[in-house]
RNA sequence: GGCCGGUUCGUCUAUCGGCUAGGACAUCUCCCUUUCACGGAGGAAAGACGGGUUCGAUUCCCGUACCGGCUACCA
């Protein structure tokens, strides 16, 4: 396969040399005849909020709506940073929402290994033949001189502009170089980026984006430990995993000059993946992206699913754990910066496959809104069948230590009150009563206005219903409002402390429903029973 | 500071030169409902600013403002 690479212009403008690369449209449709690949590349640091999430969306949904592959990577260059487990509660968020990798750690994959930290040997390798090419050199800087550096010479960058003044080998001999680099002394390799050439980057969201590389810093490419920084790892690795298209948040635009750069040096513009720029997630409130720490000071989830960091013990919620439904989640992640162009927003996985394009997402950051998502799986709860929602509403009745005993009542339970159901977790409090009489009864709610006349009319009600042959709602209610319209009072009076009886608070679905569900042995039992503490 | 990106109701967004600027969440009013919801009807609410280009700009161009990102041997 051939792609053209326009050169746009070539011209000596004061001496420099002024060049702009672009991939041409034909190129893009080219490269579209090769098996899509897409990556998804976390590093193993910690919990995966929503913005990231999102990136494993739109990676995955591209992926999939062009029949290609979806892989995961992990990028644990840096030894410094790894946190035990996150690698792990990664992947379990990818099952919790059903987006399993084809190619990954735990998937294998003939592209393996797919952890970097494992593929070490390789990166030295590109580093050094881009030194033999005079792409690259040898820092051996210290850190100390880099800090004081920074500290004494304002906004200082390691760049065209200062690689002159620095310990490198640009600037020692070959002997000396060569000297250093048999010592134990330590070095890095940094990129040398060119003076005043013109990069452009054809973005799939924003469109063309040029940057100066006179502006951009001599980046670390390998580091003294061996191992390589993102830079080097993502353009070596997207190479060897042949991966045609590459989506990652947006505050990776301003270094992607230097991706390209090492593109043009190692494998050619014409294998280098299509990239796209998402927008980040920000703040609800002010300014800024979202962070873990906006989670805990404005009440709502961040992570996918709650994170327990190893070192400091501190929890971070997840919208798991908080009820929410994997179809919403995912439908309120797709939704935020992309619609199909249409009214539509509840959208299933496959059809969010089928209709997705990644030209139709937002160029703009969106302000992350919790109260929208809340409204996301409330449709998804309220449109799930009660058989599917049934395990689900089982586990989350046992986690707050209600025995469910008959399946049936409660699929007609579900049925009942899952237009209430905001969240999962909101099952409790609309079904346990079902399950179990209540352990708590709000009394107060009652007692004010209770008199002789109600409980009399209780008395009467109780003997009624033990009478009744046929236990349905109607006759319930029609043996309710006979006997409330004798007393010449409104049957409203009686009705509040008719249902604070049965369910022991002023929620639920309609009463007479409930007391043809709950039985009449138990309908009269719990009358009784807070008859008694009145 | 420098570089890059962005800017339509409070929020998420539609619009690819013709707009009485559409939808959704949230909010408000009413109906249904003697709890709470669901449901139904309606209301209020937006093109950052200034210049061009054009018969006509939310839409195209430039500038300004504001917001955001990056500026590590972190990703």
């Amino acid at each position: 396969m051939r792609i053209v690479i326009k050169r746009l212009h070539n011209n000596q403008i004061n001496g420099h040399t002024t060049t702009i690369y672009l991939l041409s449209p034909n190129s893009y449709l080219r490269s579209m005849s090769k098996k899509v690949r897409l990556r998804f590349a976390p590093s193993p640091t910690g919990g995966l909020h929503i913005g990231g999430m999102r990136t494993v969306l739109f990676n995955y949904l591209f992926a999939k709506h062009n029949k290609g592959d979806f892989i995961v990577r992990i990028e644990d260059t840096d030894q410094n940073r790894f946190v035990e487990g996150a690698e792990a509660y990664i992947f379990e968020c990818l099952k919790w929402c059903g987006l399993e990798p084809d190619e990954s750690v735990v998937h294998g994959g003939k592209y393996e290994p797919y952890r970097q930290s494992e593929r070490k040997e390789m990166y030295k390798q590109y580093a050094e033949q881009l030194i033999v090419d005079g792409k690259a050199y040898y820092a051996f800087d210290t850190t100390e001189e880099l800090e004081e550096k920074r500290k004494t010479v304002p906004n200082f960058q390691y760049s065209h502009a200062s690689r002159s003044e620095m310990k490198n080998s640009l600037t020692l001999s070959d002997d000396e170089t060569k000297k250093l680099l048999n010592s134990d002394a330590s070095y890095v390799i940094r990129i040398k980026m060119p003076e005043n050439e013109t990069i452009s980057i054809n973005d799939m969201i924003r469109g063309e984006v040029s940057f100066n590389t006179s502006q951009v810093d001599d980046k670390v490419l390998l580091k003294a430990d061996g191992m390589p920084t993102y830079h080097l790892a993502v353009v070596v690795d997207d190479y060897s995993m042949q991966i045609t298209h590459a989506f990652r948040g947006e505050e990776w635009l301003p270094s992607s000059p230097v991706h390209i750069l090492l593109w043009q040096y190692l494998f050619g513009l014409e294998n280098m993946p299509q990239w796209a720029h998402l927008p980040l997630i920000l703040k609800p409130d002010g300014k800024g992206k979202l962070s873990k720490r906006d989670g805990d000071r404005l009440g709502f989830p961040v992570f996918a699913m709650n994170w327990t960091d190893p070192k400091t013990n501190e929890l971070t919620h997840g919208f798991r754990e908080r009820g929410f439904l994997p179809e919403a989640f995912i439908n309120f992640l797709a939704l935020l910066g992309w619609n199909d162009g249409t009214e539509q927003e509840i959208f299933s996985l496959d059809e969010l496959i089928s209709t997705f394009s990644i030209e139709r997402v937002h160029k703009a950051g969106a302000k992350f809104d919790y109260e929208k998502a809340k409204w996301f799986n409330h449709e998804w709860i309220k449109k799930s069948l009660a058989s599917w929602l049934q395990p689900l509403v089982k586990e989350v009745l046992h986690k707050a230590t209600v025995f469910v005993y008959d399946e049936d009542l409660l699929i007609k339970v579900i049925e009942m009150v899952k237009d209430r159901c905001v969240l999962f977790t909101d099952f409790v409090q609309q079904s346990s009563f079902f399950f179990a009489a209540p352990k708590e009864i709000d009394i107060s709610s009652v007692k004010p206005k209770w008199n002789e006349r109600k409980q009399q009319f209780f008395s009467e009600l109780m003997r009624d219903y033990s009478l009744l042959e046929t236990w349905k709602h109607d006759e319930l209610e029609k043996t309710f409002t006979e006997l409330a319209a004798a007393t010449r009072m409104k049957p409203g009076e009686f009705l509040l402390p008719f249902r604070i009886m049965l369910v022991g608070g002023k929620f639920g679905p309609h009463v007479f429903n409930i007391a043809e569900l709950i039985g009449k042995k138990e309908t009269i039992n719990r009358i009784k029973h807070t008859l008694q503490l009145l």
